[in-house]
DNA sequence: CTGGAATGTGTACGGCGTCCACACCAACGT
DNA sequence: ACGTTGGTGTGGACGCCGTACACATTCCAG
């Protein structure tokens, strides 16, 4: 048969790929970082592996499967994102201070991601919600933490250095979480999307500053 | 006006539809109500319409022009579901307190249709962003206002009654809109897609609280 | 060594968006 | 009255997509 069909990578010499379902996911990755989940095309990334169609399915048992895949990675990167920005949080003695800030970096983190991976962060959102499987997130990135979870930790520091009263914290996940998801879709997809870094990281700062007061 | 078109045979009288650009975009109404964006398929479209395919090309340039059009009625529709929120609000003598019920009722409109025609609610927040046409809106929904003015209009009651300073007032629609469109994606596609219409209710009046008291 | 179990291939089907050539029909100027 | 013209719908075809079924190749355990 045809030896080849593309050329650049995909030539395989044994007959067994070695690792096809992390070729297809990692395919499905880059696919989804330009062109969102629209862009994830089950053929596309077979091409990309350099095998036939139908290999797919002997790792996905459906495009939506692969889909659910590349969105679990993204969440993950997303995940990992807000860890490093959090991490460059500078260490201050005054522990309500520090606390402030890691809630602030989980915010900035989040939104930059929305803003530098716009199609990694629409893809991570789109579709329906079967909750994140902590399996395949450790497959491509490594920590075991998602977005939710850094969320509720950030919160509990608040609580526990008094900035945020314990009956408030009941349900602050959403509140924040609201208003952030909102201004990133806003940013991305929405009315503030031809608007200069200024004026988004003023808008981050102040969606912050409402988050805190009016928790 | 035309014969028929609605019974299960969509046969046709007339070579001539009649009105087919509006058959169309009913249709695809119809689809993105149940099924949302991805839902709204040309070739359906014709078949609901009685047509070949290929006549929805007189009418819509591309299946994206036919997307954006029912995208600009959903937008147009959800004004209308905010308005028809802010009519039921109960008149008050007292011109702040008014202010403030009619700016929550804004909110309330919007998460009111995110639940209730969630299709159509995703369908007019997705894709790209090119600005709703006055013209098309006017055709489907009657009202010339967008969700947009709507709420600016709300915020520039709540300045003139003296309930929001003056000087928080500029970008004060993004803060909202982020706040409240983020909680209206948590649960519609979020993982607050299974809580119960209580704890919705609930968590509405404290986002909406929360942007008022942090403005 | 051998015979399954994994894994990848080939072929085919129906659905989609879209292009091109053609058929139909209404309205208008002569 | 009529013929032309241009807007409107039809028919067929193309290339893409996801997917099903049968088959080929390879790996590994007994």
């Amino acid at each position: 048969m045809n030896p080849q069909k593309k050329s650049s990578p995909p030539v395989r010499k044994t007959f067994h790929h070695g690792n096809l379902r992390k070729a297809l996911l990692e395919a499905g990755i880059e696919l989804a970082r330009d062109g969102g989940p629209q862009a994830v095309v089950l053929r596309e990334a077979t091409r990309r592996a350099g095998v036939a169609p139908n290999a797919a399915y002997r790792h996905f048992s459906s495009h939506g499967e692969l889909l659910q895949a590349v969105r679990a990675a993204a969440i993950s990167l997303l995940a990992r994102a807000m860890e490093t920005e959090i991490a460059a949080v500078p260490r201050s003695k005054r522990l309500a201070e520090s606390a402030r800030q890691v809630f602030r970096a989980v915010g900035r983190g989040y939104l930059k991601f929305a803003l530098n991976e716009s199609g990694l962060f629409r893809t991570a959102f789109s579709v329906a919600d079967p909750v994140e499987d902590d399996a395949d997130a450790a497959k491509t990135g490594r920590s075991g933490l998602n977005p939710f979870q850094l969320l509720a930790r950030a919160l509990d520091r608040l609580v526990s250095t008094g900035v945020l009263p314990q009956s408030r914290r009941a349900g602050a996940e959403y509140l924040a979480w609201s208003a952030v998801h909102g201004l990133a879709y806003l940013i991305i997809e929405g009315p503030l999307s031809g608007a200069s870094d200024k004026e988004i990281r003023a808008l981050s700062e102040r969606v912050l500053k409402m988050v805190e007061n009016g928790l």
